[in-house]
DNA sequence: TCCGGGATTGACT
DNA sequence: GTCAATCCCGGAC
């Protein structure tokens, strides 16, 4: 399967967030391969976004959210969760992020069934910090090039049917958008 | 410096 | 349905 290039994130972020769905997320530990179908995903803009990292200013935290596109955002959320996102952009607009939030296992489902120490197939990756645990990504993924074949990255998948949108998740501001992304069953 | 709360999960009632 | 776990970040002071 080919990697994504650099130039397919360098579009609005809303538009990345939903052709991402369908799309291989490859984690390499080693010389083994585990990888999932990108299933759920939410756009974080720049300050026309109240929810995203990036409303306000650049920090320390969310400074990879301002610079190139396709590199990875991983932050640390409720004292003990790692997040996942791809930086996405068009080339006008300072910062954006998908965040991945459900993929389904793909191969190496052993290998993630023990980083999860759970067996239940539905339960493994279908939530933002599950796959994060599920392909053993930390904040040592910051800033990673996912363009590129190595610890991580994001290669062509399967046709999306239908895509269900509806507002992001766990979030207080910016409900009203519509950029939570799912595929259909 | 300090402190409130978070793009969540899983265990328990 | 309710709630604790647990630590880092960022805005306020």
């Amino acid at each position: 399967m080919n990697i994504l290039p650099r130039e397919f994130y360098q579009k609005d972020t809303v538009i990345v967030a939903k052709k991402l769905l369908g799309k291989k997320l490859v984690r390499k530990i080693g010389n083994q391969e585990i990888s999932g179908i990108i299933t759920e995903t939410e756009a974080y803009r720049h300050n026309d976004d109240p929810a995203s990292h990036a409303f306000r200013k650049i920090t320390d935290r969310n400074k990879v959210m301002f610079g190139d596109v396709g590199i990875s955002y991983v932050y640390f959320t409720y004292g003990m969760h790692y997040c996942f996102n791809v930086v996405a952009k068009k080339s006008k607009v300072p910062a954006g992020a998908v965040l991945i939030r459900s993929i389904k296992p793909d191969k190496g489902i052993k290998k993630i069934q023990g980083n999860r120490n759970l067996k239940d197939l539905k339960n493994l990756t279908n939530g933002p910090a599950k796959l994060t645990q599920a392909l053993r990504i930390t904040k040592e993924h910051y800033g990673m090039d996912l363009t590129k074949k190595s610890e991580i990255y994001i290669t062509e998948g399967n046709k999306i049917k239908k895509i269900i949108e509806s507002p992001r998740i766990g979030i207080k501001n910016g409900k009203e958008f519509l950029w939570n992304f799912k595929v259909m069953d």
